[in-house]
DNA sequence: TTGAAAGCGCTAACAA
DNA sequence: TTGTTAGCGCTTTCAA
C-alpha cells in the first residue's frame, strides 16, 4: 500500500494533476463540479500534498528558522526504559527539594514570540537549540530547510553566517550592533542603556559604591554589552571602572553558586553584585541568604533578564525586564520583511528594556 | 546572483553532479583529491543543500512532527512597532504584580523533551502549537512536511488521524488507551492512577470526605481519565461518587477564579477541591486565599502536572508529576519505532506520575 | 572511482 | 475551465 500522490488522484478523479493541483492552491479557478469531484478522491485516497515537492517546484518553503545553539544546560537522561513497573508513587515534597523543577530557559519567550508570529504570517517555524556537537552542521541543515534563519549573535563563526547567507536571508538575534562590514539584519535588546540605569540607580540611590560584576560568557555579546553598560554607569558617577571588582560566570546558576562560596569563603564580599542574568543572580541568593547574608542590607543582588523565578525569588530579584516574546516576534518580522524587500537596506531594531527594583536592591518596597 | 545547486559546484569542481553528492553524502567513496576539490568548490559557491530536493529525492525528510493544537493561551499582542523611542523604563515592582509574567505553559516539558530526543537521533523537529484558526489545515501541513507526527490525544478528529496516518505514522499523546478499532502508537502517563492515588490519600489521612471534582475542557481525554481516578477512589473509599460536586473548569487559571468566586459566593465550599491540573487550583488559591479562606485548614486545595509555579505558590500546591520531559522523549522514540519497524504491533507507553504532598494538602510538612 | 540518466511529486506557464 | 509539459535540485542505480 503506497502513500497516494496528485497522479493517483488525477486518476481516481478523472482529471489532469495540474487540476488536482489547482483545487488545493487556488480552487476558485476551478469550477465547483471538477473540485468537489477532486476532493472526494482526496479524501478516499487519503491524499496528503509532499512538502518536499511542493517546496521543491514553488522554490519556497514557508519554513523559517531559529538556531539557538548550546542553551540548554540540562544533563542528559541517557535511553529511558519504554515501560516501567510502578505507574505511581507518592512522596512528600518538602520545601527547598527541588528534584522536579524543570529549569526556566530565558529563551523560551523567544521561542514562544516567534512560534507565535511565524504561524500568523502562514509560515512555519524550524528550531534548533543545539547542544550538539556540532552546531555549524547543525545551521547549514537548517538553512537547507527554510526561506531564512535567525541565530543567536556569536553563536557561530561569521564565516558560516556568510556561507549561509549566500543562499538564505540571516538574522542576528541579541548582542551588539554588528561592525560595518557584517550588514546582517539584527534584532536586539538594550543590553546596555538597561544596565547602565539599572547601575546608575544602585550608584545613587543606596551607598552603593563598592560593587562587582558578575559575567556571562566571555564570548556572549550579550554579557559584553551588559558590561559596557555597567562601567558607563561608574564613569558618570565618576568612579573609576577599573577598580570594580569582575567575576567570570557563565549565565549558569550552578556556576554562580561557585562563585558565591569563593565570596563568602574569601571574606571580599562587596556590597553589590551586579549579575549579567538573572539565573546568575540566583545561584547567588542560593548561598548568600543561607550564608545569612542578608540581601539587600548586606549585600544587593540584581540581575538581567526578568525571568519569572526572579520574581518568585526571596528574597524577590532586581532586575532588567527584557521582552523576550517581542524580541522573537521581532526576528520573525525581519526575516519576512528582507524575504519581500530583498535589496532594502539592513534592519536593525532595538527593543526597549524595563528596570524592574525589588527587593533584592530597595529593603521593603511600598505596597 | 543566483543561489548555487549541485550543477554549479559540479561544473565549479569539473566534475559531474552524482560526485558532488557523494561527497557530501558518502564522502568515503570518492578519492580524496576529487573530494577535496568539491569541497573547495562548495566554500567558494557558498552552497548549502536543498532540503526539499534531497527529501524529495530520498523519500524521506528527516523531520518529525509535533502538534499541540489550541494549547497557548496568551492573547495576543497585534502589530507591535519595530522602533520605539525610549529604551529603558524603570518601575518599582511591587509584590503582587504580575505585569510582565509569562504563563507557564505545561506542555513546555513535552517540547524540551522531543527537541531533545529527535536531534538526538538526527531529525530535526517541527512543533505546531496551533491556537490557530484552522487545526485541520495546520495538521495537515505539518503531516506533508514530516517522516511522522505526535498529536495530543483529543485534539483533532479521528476521521482526520486516519487521513494524515495514511501517508505518515501517527502517534498519540496523552489521554486513554485508545479503542481496539484505532490503533494508533499511543504515549501517555497514568492519569488514572495518579488521581486515584491522590484522591485516595485525602480521603484517608485527612477528615476530608466532602471532596469536589473540578474538571478540565468537556472533551480532554486526560481530564476524563484523571475524573475516572478520582471517581476509583471515591468508590474504593465506599463513597458514593455520584454525590460528589463536579466543577466544570477549562484547565485555564482564569476560568478556576470564576468558578472559586462561585464557590465563595454560594458559601457551598466543599472539604476539598480536586483539580484537574495545576493551573485551575493555582486560580482556585488566586480567589481562595485572599478571601480568607485558610488552605488545607478550611479546604484543601489539589492539582495535576508538577509545573513549577505550583511550587513556588503559597501554599505549595500538592499535585500529581507528570514527566514532561519523558513524555516528549517517548513520543519521539514511539515515531522512530514505527518508521523503522513498520508492521510492528502498535506501541503503548505509559509513564509512571509521582504523587507530591505539600502544604496546600497536608497542613506543614516536615523539614 | 566517476558519469549518465531516470525519477522523486509538485507547480506554473502555455495551449487548447 | 482544463490539460500538456517543462522544470525545481537532488539521489541513486547502472554503466563505463
Amino acid at each position: 500500500m503506497k502513500v497516494a500522490t496528485v497522479y493517483d488522484v488525477a486518476a481516481h478523479a478523472a482529471v489532469s494533476i495540474a487540476t488536482v493541483s489547482r483545487v488545493l492552491r487556488r480552487p476558485d479557478d476551478v469550477r465547483e463540479s471538477t473540485r468537489e469531484r477532486v476532493l472526494a478522491s482526496v479524501q478516499a485516497l487519503g491524499y496528503v500534498p509532499s512538502a518536499s515537492a511542493r517546496c521543491l517546484a514553488a522554490q519556497r518553503t514557508g519554513v523559517l528558522g531559529l538556531f539557538f545553539p548550546g542553551i540548554d544546560d540540562e544533563d542528559d537522561g541517557g535511553e529511558a526504559p519504554f515501560v516501567q513497573d510502578l505507574s505511581v508513587s507518592m512522596v512528600v515534597d518538602a520545601a527547598g527539594g527541588s528534584e522536579v523543577a524543570p529549569p526556566n530557559l530565558s529563551f523560551d519567550g523567544v521561542l514562544r514570540g516567534s512560534e507565535r508570529e511565524a504561524w500568523r504570517q502562514g509560515f512555519a517555524l524550524m528550531v534548533g537549540v543545539g547542544r550538539d556537537a556540532n552546531p555549524a552542521d547543525m545551521l547549514r541543515d537548517i538553512a537547507g530547510r527554510v526561506d531564512a534563519v535567525a541565530v543567536l549573535a556569536g553563536s557561530v563563526p561569521d564565516e558560516l553566517l556568510k556561507h549561509v547567507s549566500r543562499r538564505i536571508p540571516v538574522v542576528l538575534i541579541g548582542g551588539p550592533r554588528r561592525c560595518a562590514e557584517m550588514d546582517f539584519d539584527h534584532v536586539s535588546v538594550s543590553n546596555r542603556e538597561g544596565m547602565r540605569a539599572l547601575t546608575a540607580h544602585l550608584l545613587e540611590n543606596a551607598d552603593a559604591t563598592d560593587l562587582a560584576f558578575v559575567a556571562g560568557p566571555a564570548d556572549s555579546p550579550d554579557s559584553a554589552e551588559r558590561y559596557q553598560g555597567f562601567v558607563e554607569a561608574l564613569e558618570g558617577a565618576g568612579f573609576d571602572p577599573a577598580t570594580a571588582t569582575i567575576l567570570q560566570g557563565d549565565f549558569s546558576r550552578i556556576r554562580a553558586r561557585r562563585l558565591a562560596e569563593t565570596l563568602l569563603a574569601t571574606g571580599r564580599m562587596p556590597r553589590g553584585l551586579v549579575c549579567a542574568n538573572d539565573r546568575t543572580a540566583l545561584g547567588m541568593l542560593d548561598v548568600l541568604v543561607p550564608a545569612g547574608v542578608r540581601v539587600p542590607e548586606d549585600v544587593i543582588v540584581t540581575g538581567f533578564d526578568g525571568i519569572e523565578a526572579g520574581r518568585l525569588s526571596t528574597p524577590r530579584l532586581t532586575t532588567v525586564y527584557q521582552p523576550m516574546v517581542e524580541l522573537g516576534r521581532a526576528a520573525i518580522r525581519a526575516m519576512l520583511s528582507r524575504i519581500e524587500h530583498p535589496d532594502q537596506p539592513p534592519i536593525t531594531a532595538r527593543l526597549p528594556v524595563k528596570v524592574l527594583l525589588r527587593e533584592s536592591s530597595e529593603g521593603t518596597l511600598p505596597a
